[in-house]
DNA sequence: AAACTAAGACTGTCTTAGCAG
DNA sequence: CTGCTAAGACAGTCTTAGTTT
């Protein structure tokens, strides 16, 4: 028996779904690996993505970590933006500080 | 009597207070900005900067507006991407777009 | 004026257990 | 198997009130 659903989807919820899929995890797979008993996994990841519960940051930053993303990822409003962020942190310390830099001229 | 400080500050304590400081703004003055009753506006958000507590992100998101910074800038750990975020922020949709589209082809 | 914090009230999350697709 | 959720246990935050600088 379904009942109410309570909250929406936040922007935390959001990109930890579609973030998970594209890797192909399940819910358990994910919160197994930041390190949640196999027992409890599934309820606590799902309601993280459904938005009735929301992550403290510490533990949104294990889920970033186990879905390859930095933690502002998990924060961003805008799609595009997000996967910018995602596609950086592939990048070096070095390589990134100088992107960045350059990057700021163009928006002058 | 000054006795323990419980919690160190987080990611998003440490970006609240730079950028406050940057603008100039009392703790009690945000709060306000945000809803809070100047009753208890000085004790959340020293406590949000110092990171005994931690803010919902839909309060989070309502201090990023008040700060005039993306929520995302709250949760980024690097200081140069935070501060790019924040300048990005400030272009319009259309402009943003355009840039992101083109940054990206650089990460390749 | 501005920032910090103890304590109790209050609000949210976590585990368990089980249901639904 | 995978995802979702009710209920009680549990952990966190919020208001108040007052201290510290």
């Amino acid at each position: 028996m379904v009942t109410e659903s309570g909250a929406s989807p936040n922007i935390v919820g959001k990109r930890m779904r579609s973030r998970r899929e594209e890797l192909g995890l399940s819910q358990e797979r994910v919160g197994v690996l930041i390190g949640i008993d196999e027992s409890s996994s599934r309820a606590r990841i799902s309601r993280y993505e459904l938005g009735t519960h929301e992550p403290p940051v510490e533990t949104a930053r294990l889920i970033a970590k186990a879905l390859s993303v930095p933690l502002a990822y998990l924060y961003c409003d805008e799609d595009d933006v997000a996967v910018w962020l995602m596609e950086l942190a592939t990048k070096s310390t070095g390589q990134r500080k100088a992107l960045v830099s350059q990057w700021r001229q163009d928006l002058r």
